[in-house]
DNA sequence: TTTATAAATTATAATGATTGTAATTGACAC
DNA sequence: GTGTCAATTACAATCATTATAATTTATAAA
């Protein structure tokens, strides 16, 4: 956990950007809860109970500037709300997510599916890829008993 | 034209919906601008055009309906706005998008390029794929010339 | 230790997209 | 014609996000 903030705080200040204790507050948060995808406001009720008086508007900013430098990247799941979540260590894209649309879970695959779909996309339609937003959607092996069961 | 109107004509009744002149003009517009990828808001200003008494909310009803029988796609490219984009006739799902960074292009991939992929996610993930959501961010043809040239 | 300067934060207001509501209209069946 | 129900309109309300101005904090020079 230091480890990481330590490494997030030196990319920080390699853009001469410093790791302020609201800074520090909210990317602890975003470690603690790195299963889940947490909207903005939720990083902010979280980042409230270690330093209550920080305001919404410094966590966007804050969630905003480690967008920026790569350290999480915001998704958008189609409800109303962009969500932001922590780059794994050293990959290099984002990663995927499996979308359950029966319990609304949320699954992640870290292993990067699409070297050979960037590869097409680079040769056939001359598009560089940067980085991509890969989601699917489906139902999750526990819904599928379910299902399965109550048929 | 008037063919694709009548297959969502019936799509429509065949759920008991109705294709009254403000669907009908909202799905016009759609038709005429399938290359684009119109907001809410742009898809009201063009209806209005061809029936100036609509309003706003019944475009965004229009389209969630056009959204929940699969005859649209609703899309986010992370601006704050939800884009609206018309399934490709008898695709089973929804196309891919290159989006670029330099200028805000948006082109479309109709090949289903994640066959493979989803036959990961389901044999080893247990994931019922059902649709998905591919957008790759990078810089197209166009830009790509224009930065080798500028160096 | 003061003073200056810029970055960061707070509190609050404003914006912009989307959804909800109550009243009205229109189509259709009896 | 009257009743019924879906659909629409006009408008208000909500929710996420961004902008603004005032204040604080950190850093560096004097
Ligand atoms: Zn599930
Ligand atoms: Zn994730
Ligand atoms: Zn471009
Ligand atoms: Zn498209």
């Amino acid at each position: 956990m230091e480890h990481r903030i330590d490494r997030i705080k030196k990319q920080l200040h390699s853009q001469s950007y410093k790791l302020t204790p609201q800074r520090e507050a909210t990317v602890r948060v975003l470690l603690e809860r790195e299963e889940d995808h947490l909207s903005a406001e939720e990083v902010y009720l979280l980042v409230k109970e270690k330093a209550p008086e920080i305001g919404l508007a410094t966590v966007y900013r804050t969630l905003e500037l480690l967008s920026e430098l790569k350290i999480v990247d915001k998704i958008n799941f189609g409800d109303g709300v962009s969500r932001y979540d922590l780059r794994k260590e050293g990959a290099a894209h984002f990663h995927h997510h499996l979308v359950c649309m029966e319990c609304g879970s949320v699954e992640e695959i870290v292993e990067d599916l699409l070297d050979d779909v960037e590869k097409i996309v680079q040769d056939d339609w001359g598009f560089q890829v940067k980085d991509h937003r890969l989601t699917f959607h489906g139902v999750c092996r526990q819904c599928q008993k379910e299902v399965a069961q109550t048929s």
